[in-house]
DNA sequence: ACCAGGATAATTGTATCCAATTCAAGCGCT
DNA sequence: AGCGCTTGAATTGGATACAATTATCCTGGT
């Protein structure tokens, strides 16, 4: 099966767990793989030109950091979230970020202070594609994170990010309504986080994402 | 190598891959296996009975729980917490307890306060010994997370609490001041669930998490 | 004695192989 | 024709085999 002595994979120089991972991960996030999908192990494998066991390693990682789910002897589907759980994973997003907020708002700096300015002229910009307003949102609440200095915190509100993007990818594509509020939502973040009180800022990160998530999951409230 | 054809592990009729991670956890939760020892998959594959390569899935999925920690051919090591780490895990479990708090206490019931009351005194009672004062405590707090309807939050929890455990139990063996106020400490959060209101029982639930245990680390305040 | 370098051992990463389980047809039976 | 059973293919779980990398130790030179 293996004809090719140098394959393609290994220019990257990457690992074939990594690899496979990086892979899957991404076809989850763009929404290539659905959720419900059945992921076989062997056909990554020879997509990938690789072998199964890296494959099997990955998706095991994928499914401990919930992107997928295995069901004994039966394999793995990627993960598909209900209304309720993308809300459940909003309003945990929501708590922690208020926490890094929080952190964040005593350690930002003049410098800090504007990149996010600038971040958030990159979002008002970028508001016509769902692609670049993904990145650029992203950016925006990165600026903050910077200064957050509590890792696993900060890797925890990206993996929950990750994991509800396709569906917001989905939402956006739909309805364009969300868009049009986005400046002036975080405008109100950066006036929070410039009070320069650590109350204030938290609160405002966990409404910011409440409202502009769940709400238009969950019109009534939850 | 493998002499006897129906071994032990097989009575349980457990997969290798989760008799691995059961094992492993058990060993770090203990303190059995301390911070920063180097695991190596074929010793455990062999005490197990069982080959290398469940072993190392097993070893994937608690690195990727931040059980372990991953180095790049150079194989794995239990994760290290030192007190900054560990006063970031509780200041998560700070806000997210809190958050299962605020939505538990619009669903707890009469059984359920029942419940919490019986937990309490077992605690009390349990105060004498370090394993019972744990597991009593995490039952305790184990009735409110019952009324939470969200299976992610709670199982996050839950795994903060595993993380933090085995230094948790070094610092009761060490100095027991802390399970001195523990009846107290706790009488206040069934206080404030039973006060109904959401906001009163959430911040009691962070400043409860924060004040047991962040204190003592870090005696000046984060 | 100490360091550099290389041989050797130990360990990890990957591939292939085998067994066990699940899923899908095809078959016969009533 | 409908139903259960059996057989076979597909797939997963696990073990072994091999390659690549890292760690250890030994030796020789200074």
């Amino acid at each position: 099966m293996d004809l090719s002595p140098d394959r393609a994979q290994q220019e990257q120089g990457q690992s074939a767990q990594s690899q496979a991972y990086s892979y899957l991960l991404a076809q989850i996030r763009l929404g290539q793989l659905e959720g419900g999908t059945h992921v076989v192990a062997d056909r990554v494998a020879s997509t990938l030109g690789i072998s199964r066991m890296p494959v099997r390693e990955a998706i095991r990682q994928l499914a401990s950091e919930g992107f997928m789910t295995l069901r004994s002897n039966r394999g793995a589907v990627v993960t598909a979230l209900g209304a309720n759980e993308i809300v459940e994973l909003y309003e945990m997003r929501a708590v922690l970020e208020g926490l890094a907020m929080r952190l964040a708002t005593t350690r930002i700096d003049r410098q800090g202070l504007d990149e996010a300015d600038i971040a958030l002229s990159r979002l008002d910009r970028a508001r016509v594609n769902v692609d670049r307003f993904i990145t650029a949102h992203d950016q925006f609440h990165d600026v903050f994170l910077e200064y957050c200095p509590r890792p696993r915190l900060v890797g925890e509100i990206r993996r929950i990010r990750r994991a509800t993007e396709p569906y917001l990818r989905m939402t956006l594509k739909v309805s364009s309504t969300a868009v049009q509020n986005t400046t002036a939502e975080h405008l109100e973040l950066l006036s929070a986080i410039r009070s320069g009180d650590p109350e204030t800022a938290e609160r405002a990160m966990r409404e910011h994402v409440l409202r502009t998530n769940v709400e238009e999951l969950v019109p009534g409230g939850v």
